[in-house]
DNA sequence: TCATAATGTGTAACCGGTTACATATCAATG
DNA sequence: CATTGATATGTAACCGGTTACACATTATGA
């Protein structure tokens, strides 16, 4: 890799008007100008960003911290975040940290030691302080936080609203739901709408964090415990597609003695059988939007704090029936 | 953040014994020792990692070069990948390309001159010449490069024709087949594998990309063309299950009268109705050799390129009838 | 006891950029 | 014609680490 020097002495100018050409900033002649880009050429050279970092405390580096990738939610918004940083020529750092603070606080330490730009916070202690302390531009995204971090979220109440509306509007009348982990506020929103339009036609309710696995053990207990029912709210597409497994193992016909609505408009909610209604958060969305803020903060176009709240759509796929139709 | 400075001033030393107690290296008394850690502690200080880098010209970086970290397959391995080299002390950059070269060769470029230490690639241009001419530590996963750089992959032919075997060994006596992109090698070796043994058995063929999308059209076309047959092979998980939800349209009883395997073993296939059989390949392993190689390589604790060839299993679940047993 | 090796520590150069500042030229202005 | 501001460029300090080298002190061995 060639250096700024041997730039310069290849365009016979010294390292500052080679710096001035690149950062297009200050005088530069036009002889000069096209001796430098000529050498650049020459030489295929790239500036060393580390270097550039140093100097200038910014190195064009975003941290992403999310609970794991590989729970299917988060790849879309990992996508979309990447996106939007590289369009505007910034890096992500991945780091998972599956919710342990431990984890959670070493990778703070490295972002913050190699002076990572910004941050995007998709991971659930609401409450951890080392954020705070953190001189750093951050947003959080599905996630709500106390005070003075700005938030990206869409609107778990109105979809919670929604799920129970659209299984009522198309003929279901004993309700039951799967709750997800309640510690999560942007889950919990969503639980809260539903009961508030549910109402008394809730006949059942029970709680399962978000592997698969866990939802097949609250699936199994929702049917042992509340069956019959014919309306099922799940707080995500995951466990909505428990669900539907366990409503095939008893034999109970989705949509037509049991209709389900699960939560997020992942894609695997394209690929059981039959298809999910779902509702759908804009993933995509709320991924660039956040990104955007955040660079917004780190390039100080913006300064008070806001939340951003997204609205939630209703995928009608083949879990339902039309709405109007009764059973 | 307080500096090396700042920490000798306070530690009575000067900087280079800083270094030196936080390097472990050179001769320092214990006395300074003590001062020199009580200081680090007392102003909360890390070094700075880019000044480090710069001297050091290493970054504690690893750059992942994926197509897309959306589809299923990649966030498991992404996974794994971020793991070991967490443990080991690096961070890795996500680049997703959707396998364009251009943007690849962006973000070749924003690696190099960030300094990553290595490279881990499972992206499909077989012979992009910019990687030959990077002198870096790379990797290819799931991915065969023609030289010169290591690589970690499964055992595809033999997941073929352990497919291939399965169907057969249930029962299944006309066999179709759902191949993968047809550039992609490592794909295209499950196709010759599954044919080698499915022989003139087979009575239908076609071709797909991984996206769900084309997997469904892809689908219809195998039942259009090519209907009756009993068991079919996917090249990958998302293409089995569009063919189990074309099985469920047309009222074809999977497994009864339809068969179907998969191939990758995620998450996906125990989401399924019915729970989708299927060739497992050790994905979190994969993303794990992979890692610890390349941390071999940057730490130059081996030198001669080879290819690591990792098994795959059968994941029997409920889309085969059990072996031996006839229709 | 003296030469030599091991131990301990500081100064300053270096990594490769950016930019403040000094200096020089030239055109415009009154 | 002298003054001023705009243009152009180079030198060197700086960012925050690491380490070569110089120097001093202490231990070791013959």
């Amino acid at each position: 890799m060639a250096t700024i020097k041997q730039v310069a002495k290849r365009a016979n100018v010294s390292v500052a008007t080679v710096s001035r050409v690149m950062n297009n900033n200050g005088y530069v002649s036009a002889e000069a100008r096209e001796a430098v880009e000529r050498a650049i050429a020459d030489l295929d050279y790239a500036p060393n960003r580390v270097a550039r970092s140093l100097f200038t405390k910014t190195s064009g580096l975003i941290g992403l911290i999310m609970p794991d990738i590989t729970n299917p939610f988060f790849p879309q918004l990992a996508r979309a975040i990447e996106d939007v940083a590289n369009q505007h020529g910034y890096q992500v750092v991945l780091c998972n940290t599956d919710e342990q603070l431990a984890k959670e606080q070493t990778y703070l330490v490295a972002l913050q030691t190699m002076h990572v730009d910004g941050l995007i916070i998709t991971t659930n202690h609401s409450d951890n302080p080392n954020y705070e302390k953190l001189e750093l531009p951050m947003v959080a995204l599905d996630r709500i936080v106390k005070s003075g971090i700005d938030a990206v979220i869409s609107d778990g109440y109105e979809g919670g609203r929604l799920a129970a509306e659209t299984l009522l509007a198309c003929g279901a009348t004993k309700l039951a739901q799967i709750g997800g982990p309640e510690q999560l506020q942007t889950v919990k929103r969503r639980t809260d709408g539903f009961l508030d339009v549910a109402g008394d036609r809730l006949v059942g309710m029970t709680h399962s964090s978000f592997t698969f696995k866990e939802a097949v053990t609250a699936s199994k207990h929702l049917f042992d415990a509340y069956w019959p029912f014919d309306g099922v709210f799940a707080a995500n597409d995951v466990i909505a597609a428990a669900v539907l497994q366990e409503a095939v193992r008893r034999n109970v016909r989705v949509p037509e003695d049991l209709q389900v609505i699960g939560y997020d408009g992942i894609e695997l909610g394209e690929m059981t059988s039959p298809p999910l209604t779902t509702i759908a958060q804009p993933i995509y969305e709320m991924g660039r939007r956040a990104t955007e803020r955040l660079l917004d903060l780190i390039e100080k176009r913006e300064i008070e704090t806001k939340e951003i709240l997204l609205p939630v759509t209703l995928t009608e796929r083949q879990t339902t029936k039309r709405k109007g139709q009764d059973t």
